[in-house]
DNA sequence: CGCACATTTGATATATGTCAATTTAGGTGG
DNA sequence: CCACCTAAATTGACATATATCAAATGTGCG
């Protein structure tokens, strides 16, 4: 059985990417002896402020949305989780927000007991860890920016330009470096979240998005998928 | 010479609350040698996010401020680091951000190539950075719902709370743990200042300030001191 | 195919920004 | 020590981006 969930981090989809990429054979299969998958529906609390989460995770694949609220329902989200991203926090005990799965989420979860004896006698994790605290203290700086001073349209135009880089990196790995081509993703978040984490209303995001479409900034396949003609003149018209 | 240097270390300021707190005195030696002070006027900028700084610090006294821009001027401030605070990023060459003295600044700088060898044999450096790194991600987030959700009175009462909140800390260690007090402290920033923080103009956070004082939630003493009559009063409003 | 929900679109309200004029504060030199 | 001088802050009148309220349309699922 052990045998089975170490075979399983061989192929695992975000292998490369997550943190247990910097684990040598043995302390994977440490961490796989630990670990198992848990599945979330879009819409499904992962973990409330209140309570002290027993175990880590990796997202597998879906997005998690990180969440605020003020006493009477005003919600912002401050930050989103893509696949091969870490869940959790090491050193403190409770986070000061919510975790809901946006889309259908796949964890691969390990106890929080256990991993903490793994972090004593492997540095090299906590490094990583570090590092990518430190990423996120960056992004979370650029959305300061972005929630201070951006105009709506630049906001929206930012949150699309992000989407896309992300999907460029993840969804095309062998691809050629091509010169300017289309780059296509589907949107985890409705309307309204996005109005959550741009600090607008839902009204709001839809007029930029129409606007952004009749400016021929992207195209809009149903409702959900985006297609971004150009990344660079997206970005000239995120940064102001 | 190096024992004056410790001797310095001894006495300093920041010495229980800055990260050499978690250091023996036998560290506390070495990072004492490769340390010395620095000046800086208010409005000089500390650091820009085009070099390589060679060192890291510790803020002994003033107020920075990290700032964003967008290429047409718009500007943000993503952080500001108090006395005590760390000031430079392990792992990562350069920030993408200007540090500005927003005061008179008194830094206490050690050497970065120096400070890392440092790092290798002292695990609890590390570890204490890392758990600076988190509180400051915990605080950019709260920034965030700040930003995006707040109205301009509840943020300049968010601002006003957060400074009350530090100068409380920092000036009564000794004080007796009484009753709803006074909060009295200065202002380290300009009007324009806490316009670039909490993302609007100069006005606005004018009239803030005088509504506020207007419905007894704060008093002013010149232009820069600030008195808070009642802290939880001032939350609640902070917090919608 | 039809239903429920998300999204778009429209009309109007309002908080905050912009532009302009005073007022105040606090440092400087006589 | 006082009066001036400059920069910061306040105040006022008006403009505008975004929010709010309400309706209509579209989409994807059962």
């Amino acid at each position: 059985m052990s045998h089975a969930q170490s075979f399983t981090c061989d192929k695992c989809p975000v292998r490369n990417r997550a943190l247990c990429g910097s684990l040598s054979a043995d302390e994977l299969k440490v961490l796989a002896k630990i670990s198992h998958r848990k599945h979330f529906d879009a819409g499904q609390i992962i973990l409330t402020d209140d309570e002290t989460p027993d175990y880590f995770a990796n997202v597998l694949s879906g997005v998690v949305k990180l969440t605020k609220m003020l006493p009477d329902g005003r919600e912002q989200i401050v930050g989103l989780q893509f696949s091969s991203d870490f869940l959790g926090r090491p050193l403190k005990s409770r986070a000061p927000y919510f975790a809901e799965a946006a889309t259908p989420v796949e964890l691969c979860c390990f106890s929080k007991a256990e991993f903490e004896k793994l972090l004593v006698v492997t540095p090299s994790i906590e490094r990583r860890l570090f590092e990518n605290t430190l990423s996120e203290l960056d992004a979370a700086r650029d959305w300061i920016l972005i929630l201070g001073q951006k105009t709506a349209q630049e906001k929206v135009a930012s949150f699309i330009h992000l989407l896309a880089r992300r999907a460029m990196q993840s969804g095309c790995e062998h691809a050629p470096p091509s010169g300017p081509r289309e780059v296509r993703f589907v949107l985890p978040l409705t309307r309204a979240e996005i109005g959550d984490f741009l600090g607008l209303t839902i009204e709001t995001v839809s007029r930029q998005m129409t606007r952004l479409k009749s400016q021929g900034f992207i195209k809009l396949d149903g409702l959900r998928t985006i297609i971004v003609a150009d990344m660079d003149r997206l970005q000239e018209l995120a940064e102001g």
